[in-house]
Formats: C-alpha cells, sequence, structure tokens
DNA sequence: TTGTAGGCGTTATCAT
DNA sequence: ATGATAACGCCTACAA
C-alpha cells in the first residue's frame, strides 16, 4: 500500500506505450504530439497520480518558477497585504513564493537572501535599500533579476517600486502646521537598518526647520513598531517633554497606541492633542475619530513588484523605477492647535 | 564582467586541486576529509562566489530542506503570527518555507498544495480540516509528513497541534451565562469551509441549547473576517434582531468591529452590551476596555507545528496530535447582564 | 583520505 | 509525430 514510489515521467510513458521524450512534451502541451497521443498519456498521468519532479524540472530547464521574498516579520500588517497581493500575483502565473523573513538584521537578511538563491528562485522581492555590505554584490553575481520595494533607489540602478517616504512625511507635517501647530513631538519606528522610518523622520525635522521650527531630541522618541510601543512612547513624552500639541507617528501603529492611551487618559483628540500616522493600515479608518495618516499602497507595491518581475522573467522591459502614490488622508485626530 | 556562469562545484574542485567527491564533502564538513583540504576548499568558495544549486542538490539527495504552509491570507494577523513563528523555526533548521495562501477556496487550496509538492517540499502545513475531497489522497499518495494547525482531527489520523474551538466557545458563552445573559447574538465567521468558525458556532448554540435557550436565526449573522464587516454585522442586528445583551464575535476582529460599532453609537460596553471575541489578537488587550476573547496562541501553532515537522523529517516520532491551551481571558466588554 | 562513476527525473537536441 | 540520448549539478556508494 506505500511500498512504491512515486511514479515517474517514464512510468507515465511506459504506460503510454509511448518514449519518455513524447510524454515529457505531451505534459508540455507541445503542438508537435498528435491530439490523441496527448490526451492518453494525460489520462495515465491521472490514472498513476503522477506528479512532476520539480528539481529535476529545475535543473533540466534552469527555472524554478519559483520567487523569492525577503520581508520583514509578515505580523506587520503593511507586509501582510504585501505578502498576500505578492503571492496571490505570482500564483495566477503559476510561481510559487518563496519568503524568508528576519527581524530587521541585516546579517539574517543577508543569510536568507543566500538561502533563497541556493533554493534556485528565478526573482527577488527585497524591502527598502538599508542591507547588509554584502548583499548587493550576492545579488549581483547571481545575476538574478530582483526588485526593491517600499523605497526607492537615490542612485537609480536599481528596480524599484516605492515612494519618497521623506516627501510624505514633509507632506504630513505641513499640514499639521497649516492647522497652526509649532509644537510637536514625533515617535518615529526604529531607523537602524530601516530606511522607510528614518527617511520618515528625516522628513518630519525638514518640514518644520522649513518654517524655523526646530525639533527637540527629547520631544523625539524611537520605538519598536506596535500599538503597546505606541502608548508607552507617548506616556514618556507626557513625562519628560510635555507642552506639545502635535505627534506625529513614523507609522500608524504607534499613532494609534499614541491615540489609545490619550482616551485612556481622558486627553482629547484632536482637541488637546494632534495626532497623524503613517500607513493607513485597515484599523486607522475604522476608529473614531479615524487616523489622519499616509495612505501607503502596500498591497500594490506587492502586486506591482510581482507583476514586474513576472515581466522581466518573460523577457519584457519595465521602467527601472515606479513611484507609488502616498496621499494623505486627512480624518479626524488632527484639527487647528489649541487656543 | 556578467557574462561567465555561476562556478559549479566542479569549478571549485578544479581550482582547489581535488576531485569533485572531496569537494562535495569538504562542503557538507565531512570527517573524512583532511581539514586543511576543507579549509581550502571553503577558502576556494569564498574566493568564486559559488552557491550550491539546491535544484541538483535535491535532485540527488531527495531533499529539498524546504517546508510548504498552505494558509488562509496572511492578512489575517493570526495567520501572520504563524507564518513568522513557523518560518522562524525552520530557518533555525536550515529550513526555507515555501508559502502558499488561498482565499478559503478548496480547488484553490487543491491546486496550491499541488504546486508545493512539485516543488519539492519535504514536509507540509495546513490549516484546520475542512478541505477538497482530493486533498488527503493527494498527500497520502505524496507520502509526506503534514502537519493540520488550529483544529484538531476527530477521527485521530492525522498530525495536528490545534484546540477544540467547540469547547473554548462554550467557556465563552458558559462565562456570558454566568454573568446572566439570556439573549444573545452571535457575529460568526463565515462557515463555509472553515471549520474552526464552524465548530465555534456550534458550540455557542450547543452552550445555549443546555440551558435551554435557543438561538434565534436572526440574532446569528455571518461575516467575512474584519473590523468593517463587524461593524456592519453588530448595526444588522441592532436593525432586524434587537433586545440582545451579549454578542459573541466568531473573531476577534468581527467582536472588535461590533465594540467600535457601540462606542459609535454611544452603546455603552459593557453597561448596555456585553462582547467577547475569539483569537485575542493583539489589539483586544490595547483598547478600553480591552476584549473579553479566547486566547488562541497562533505563534506557539506555528511555531511547534515546525518543530514536530522537523522532528518527524529527522526521523523522531511526536505526538499525533497536541492540544494546546485556549483560555478564557476575561477583560472588560464583558459584564452583568443591565437590570 | 581521496578519486571514479553512476544515478537523481526532466528537458531539449538531434535524428528518423 | 516520435524516439534516443546527452545534458543539468550534485551526492554517494564503491574503489583505491
Amino acid at each position: 500500500m506505500t511500498g512504491r514510489q512515486n511514479p515517474k515521467l517514464s512510468d507515465v510513458a511506459r504506460a503510454a506505450g509511448v518514449s519518455l521524450a513524447t510524454a515529457s512534451r505531451a505534459l508540455a502541451g507541445s503542438e508537435l504530439v498528435r491530439p490523441e497521443t496527448r490526451a492518453r498519456v494525460r489520462e495515465i498521468v491521472d490514472m498513476l497520480g503522477y506528479l512532476p519532479h520539480g528539481a529535476a524540472r529545475a535543473l533540466a530547464t534552469r527555472r524554478s518558477r519559483t520567487v523569492g521574498a525577503v520581508f520583514p516579520p509578515v505580523d506587520n500588517p503593511i507586509f501582510a497585504k504585501a505578502t498576500r497581493a505578492l503571492a496571490h500575483e505570482l500564483s495566477q502565473a503559476g510561481y510559487t513564493l518563496l519568503l524568508a523573513s528576519h527581524d530587521y538584521d541585516p546579517q539574517a537578511e543577508l543569510a536568507a537572501t543566500r538561502a533563497l538563491i541556493e533554493r534556485g528562485v528565478d526573482g527577488l522581492v527585497l524591502v527598502g535599500m538599508n542591507h547588509h555590505a554584502d548583499l548587493f554584490s550576492l545579488l549581483g553575481r547571481s545575476a538574478l533579476p530582483y526588485e526593491i520595494t517600499w523605497s526607492l533607489d537615490p542612485g537609480g540602478s536599481h528596480h524599484c517600486v516605492g515612494l519618497s517616504h521623506r516627501l510624505a512625511s514633509i507632506r504630513v507635517v505641513q499640514h499639521l502646521l497649516d492647522l497652526g501647530h509649532r509644537e510637536f513631538a514625533v515617535i518615529a519606528g526604529e531607523t537602524a537598518y530601516n530606511d522607510r522610518a528614518l527617511d520618515r523622520l528625516v522628513g518630519a525635522r525638514e518640514a518644520l526647520v522649513s518654517r524655523g521650527i526646530e525639533l527637540a531630541a527629547a520631544r523625539v522618541v524611537e520605538a519598536p513598531f506596535g500599538i503597546a510601543q505606541g502608548k508607552a512612547a507617548l506616556s514618556h513624552l507626557l513625562a519628560t517633554a510635555p507642552g506639545f500639541t502635535a505627534v506625529v507617528g513614523g507609522n500608524d501603529p504607534l499613532a494609534i497606541g499614541a491615540l489609545l492611551e490619550c482616551r485612556a487618559r481622558g486627553i482629547d483628540v484632536p482637541g488637546r492633542l494632534s495626532i497623524a500616522g503613517f500607513d493607513d493600515v485597515d484599523l486607522a479608518a475604522e476608529l473614531t475619530p479615524g487616523l489622519t495618516t499616509v495612505r501607503v499602497p502596500s498591497a500594490e507595491i506587492g502586486s506591482r513588484a510581482g507583476q514586474r518581475l513576472l515581466a522581466r522573467l518573460a523577457g519584457k522591459r519595465v521602467r527601472r523605477s515606479e513611484e507609488m502614490p502616498a496621499p494623505l488622508v486627512v480624518r479626524g485626530t488632527t484639527g487647528p492647535v489649541p487656543a
């Protein structure tokens, strides 16, 4: 009942009374093989429960129909959305996603990338521009097509689909400045090895400086991604550097945490404090008041990266760099500076 | 600069002045090869930037060091957590995760599973017991080890790591009954092809019936996963079948949606309405009041499934079925029935 | 301790 | 329209 090996193509060929070559062509749907023969081979395949052996096929074709993604953990909803969209896009085209996660550790990211290349992926999707020094040389040697997501390459040499986090962040702060705010606090995401978090922080500073406002060091805290961390960060700011009327969150979970902390403390938002986020996660729109934030099209980034990679694998050319829209979404958590 | 092919092991061997076999053994860290030789081979590997060809290796060893997961979309945070934990567990052991998602479509799930098997995964992780009729026979033929997650197999024939959603659901309802509630509404997850959602609904009904309470059809709505859907569902219930004092959500996003809808409408929770969820997503604990829910250890499920699979791949034996704890977590959204 | 050679399951290039 | 057969890159008895 269990003893016999999985049937191989030669078994199919024998059972169908054709040669190995013909069986292979029949399965590939080649026009060269007579329709009746093709049908018979297919029949035998079903009968025997034959499944092609991917490794053998990959060895012969030098293609694995597999794409690798080296992502930060998918329990960040923005990466979850992108992963889902990417996987969907790939499976539509008969490709499968090989996923490797790392926790913002460049060494681990490098190792994961190497592992994916060894597994024979036909292409790669990476996040951001901040990587281990050896990553790009590894990619170069492998000659695999890859797409950088979320960020844009200032040098213009890598294929990427992303946005300027700096400019988007400037738009957020501009909005708050327009509402009359002058006293700001920032809850930034962790900027080490995360160019998106860093660019957002840089953009915020820049927007303020351009209006002659200096962001005090005590008014900036950096925190790992998460609602709980956002709560803690706001508490910390309130305790150590009070007096601000606007809080800029480096991402939505941090901003939402700040918002929930305000609610728990009875601080009126936006009456006494305005809060803005970044990403536009689903939850942002569901809260009351809704969170003002930047809409980052995570799912679109994932699917575009997939489409671009598939196009390149099919020999088509794509624009080297693709900028995604990242509009400011004004909801209820930002309002005029209190009198 | 770009022309030459990636070096293969035979190139390494030649450069190191050893045979292919020795080079292979050296890389495998075999004790058979002299340490100096091993070192020299390693040196050449670095120098040439040699990367093993996984397909060739898989073909020869009949092992891919790859594990497949066929999961519902990872933008459901519980699957995101499990995916992260699973990927982490696997990578610790030098394995990589092949991820295939499907949107609760048994046909798509079957196709995805087949694709993973063809890609040569060494093992599989599946979710739940509700699958396409051909899935288990496919798995049987492939003879691959697999783990069912989240659910337990009543038949006891599949390896699984999960919990009884029925019993956990009974605990939730029991808790509400103990608080004096008699008028219930249920916002269930979609039960088609989702045994977890169905079992939770069944359990709720059962707990009520055991106290002589019938759950009116109008008091049960089924909704796709999501906060927005939870809001809509509560609105619908309020409009069509008012008078209930307790709402049982099939999962946390639905329950949280209901909670937010109440807040938006000025309905006091738990003063006028008690709400309970299922899963204990991060957000559940962060809201004020916190959501009463069942703590489902999603991350642990993912890592245990990985550990079990790795153990089995290493030839060890594991208990066929592993039940995870799923305690009720009482927070602030449930309280005594209003007088 | 190292080398030789056969095989892993396909695809693809020749013939026929 | 179909068949032989040589790759594909690596591993692993078996030999030396």
